[in-house]
DNA sequence: ACCTGAACACCGTTCAAGT
DNA sequence: ACCTGAACACCGTTCAAGT
């Protein structure tokens, strides 16, 4: 049942998942999935907690502290890449905790590692985290799903103000995200991490 | 007609602006809101549209280009929870860049005064606003909605793992995002933005 | 213990019809 | 030009009834 309910997300993404999709899929009533689950939320839960096990907590590689926070980051970003529709099922019913959880622990152990423990290790797993989380909503956002108008690049292209020509030029072409996600995280993972001279 | 409709979502927030709901506050039906500004989406948008013009710009400060560029980051970040409910619902709907769109030009301005224009501003504005949208979402999320159990906190306290048990009281405590927003926000603009000595 | 049928209370949207 | 009534195709959820 659960099992059947992630691969109707995996396939044919978050919003196929209706009570009414699921059934008919399994080939019995709506009302049998709540009484086996009961409720599109405890659904949801069970499915991304079961796709939370099956993620793989890779080893984090790096030399340094500032290297294997940096991957471990890196490990957050990467997973939700691979596997988009389960995260953004995830991401819009509130259970992104629940399936970066292990992931987000990673992290933490890298951060103790360092020597950040404490308040300064949750502030600067949470700092870092929700940087991961913003480009995480740039990259999952359904960019085709809204039209130009509503775009940042087509309000740059209707409404440039005093703005350099060559600067809209480039804001109006599509921004390369694992490029921008490695410097920003960096930038952020650099300002609570310090290497040992 | 999008006058009401702003004061509903600002009223009782973004979930309470259905088509049914809007018709019955303006004492008509439902079909002519359709006739009028046709379709959910379109409706959104004219509301964004009103809120964006209501956005008062307010000046950049700071004496440094750093400080200028991070102030105008920060008016992202105040802009957005002072309009809560009209953010929210901008987020919902792919409909955040026209409500930003203003607050984004002026920090690219501030960019250009640092000397960051063409490919380098357009990568500088972006990491930088995907950084702000990451505290964001966070910061928007009703945490009261999401049982304890779905939570970051309450999986830590369920399920803290090799973690060091001071950092798990802090991480099951509260997380100040202003606090946060600010270092990782500037860290972000640090990397991007370099004083002249 | 497990499943169904019928219903409730919602959505967004369309379209022919009225004035 | 502006508005209505009725309908379509969906949602999540509940509950009495069946086996």
């Amino acid at each position: 049942m659960v099992t059947n309910a992630l691969a109707l997300v995996e396939k044919e993404g978050p919003q196929a998942l209706t009570m009414r999709r699921l059934a008919t899929e399994l080939d019995v009533t709506t009302t049998t999935i709540y009484w086996h689950v009961g409720g599109r939320d405890e659904l949801v839960t069970e499915i991304v907690r079961r796709q939370a096990d099956r993620l793989a907590a890779r080893p984090v590689q790096g030399d340094s502290p500032r290297q294997r926070v940096m991957d471990a980051a890196r490990h957050v970003w990467e997973s939700a890449l691979e596997n988009r529709a389960v995260t953004s099922l995830a991401y819009q019913n509130g259970a992104i905790a629940v399936l970066e959880h292990p992931l987000h622990r990673a992290l933490v152990i890298e951060l103790e590692a360092a020597g950040l423990r404490g308040q300064s290790g949750a502030d600067a797993m949470r700092a870092i985290l929700t940087t991961v989380a913003g480009f995480l909503l740039a990259a999952l956002r359904d960019e085709s799903a809204t039209p130009v108008e509503r775009t940042s690049a087509g309000l740059w292209a209707a409404d440039p103000g005093e703005v350099d020509p060559t600067t809209v030029t480039a804001l109006i072409g599509a921004a390369d995200l694992p490029v921008l996600f490695e410097s920003a995280v960096q930038a952020v993972v650099d300002h609570y991490v310090r290497d040992a001279a």
